[in-house]
DNA sequence: GAAGTTATCTACAACGCTTGTTGAAAAACA
DNA sequence: TGTTTTTCAACAAGCGTTGTAGATAACTTC
């Protein structure tokens, strides 16, 4: 995604205004890497301003998304993920205990389909999730880490 | 998955109680491949025993699931999805417009992730979703057929 | 078979995540 | 600055799913 003062630009130049709370939220997904849920945007953001609402944080991320800025995941732990990385090609590791979400940056272009398996369907894209444990989460024996839960 | 008959057995010798309500969510869901949600499996499993409750349709398909004889899907759909079919390995197609899933049986042998890319993520397993249109969403110039939204 | 024990069933309410609605406040335009 | 238009925050409601309760039905032991 492009800069916060390229974004503020953006959304002046699609008729959309440009306030305070945008640009917190701007700032925030600058560089994450997570792949936070809006509530870890929230949080987030909060500690900058204190009184900005959940519903405004869903609001701007949406308009990122249209704006193509982010895209959204659904990668399976139950809160919707917002990804700011849309220049590389990638794909996900979700870790099964916390949720963490990491990149892979990999293609994989051998992925065809075998002539006849489509069933009719028109192929636009595909994903893939690798499933697994991240670093934190996996037992004390391999790391020397204690696994840690992740808060929302 | 197992059959009906197999089911009421393997349900009983795990010391769980065979009800008509159990063995009409079998009889759904045996050679059904849709896919179907709860909902959807409710909807059907209905039309046989208008009292049952879509609470004892979860429980039983979370019942299932713990025996292996089911296997939950999220692909974005919005609901979670039951798959009867956890004897060929295979990824899914998932039309975009209407939520229909389908299986894509074909193994991809060369999804080996490139060395270091995996960030000390312990990999389990990986799962592809195909995302396009299946025929019947698609625009009639190609199937001569009208697109149809699915219902729930 | 019948009684007693245990698990299941349905109905209802609540949950977590997300979205709709509202009047008040702020940004854009001139 | 004044006018118009959009956005903000708070509240409530929506969705799919899960928890709770007493009534009901299946398994066990006689
Ligand atoms: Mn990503
Ligand atoms: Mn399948
Ligand atoms: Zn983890
Ligand atoms: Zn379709």
């Amino acid at each position: 995604m492009k800069t916060p003062e390229e974004l503020t630009e953006l959304f002046r130049s699609t008729g959309r205004k440009v306030t305070a709370q945008r640009q917190c939220i701007f700032r925030v997904l600058h560089g994450d890497v997570t792949h936070p849920s809006a509530e870890a945007v929230h949080a987030v953001a909060s500690r900058e301003m204190e009184t900005i609402s959940l519903k405004t944080v869903y609001q701007t991320l949406h308009d990122l998304a249209e704006l193509g800025e982010i895209v959204s995941l659904d990668v399976g732990t139950g809160m919707t993920r917002f990804d700011p990385n849309v220049d590389d090609p990638h794909h996900h590791l979700v870790c099964r205990e916390c949720g963490r979400v990491r990149d892979l940056v990999a293609v994989f272009p051998e992925l065809q389909i075998p002539k006849g398996a489509e069933l009719g369907f028109q192929v636009g894209s595909a994903e893939i999730v690798f499933r697994g444990l991240c670093p934190e989460c996996q037992p004390a024996t391999r790391t020397g880490r204690v696994p840690a839960r992740a808060g929302k």
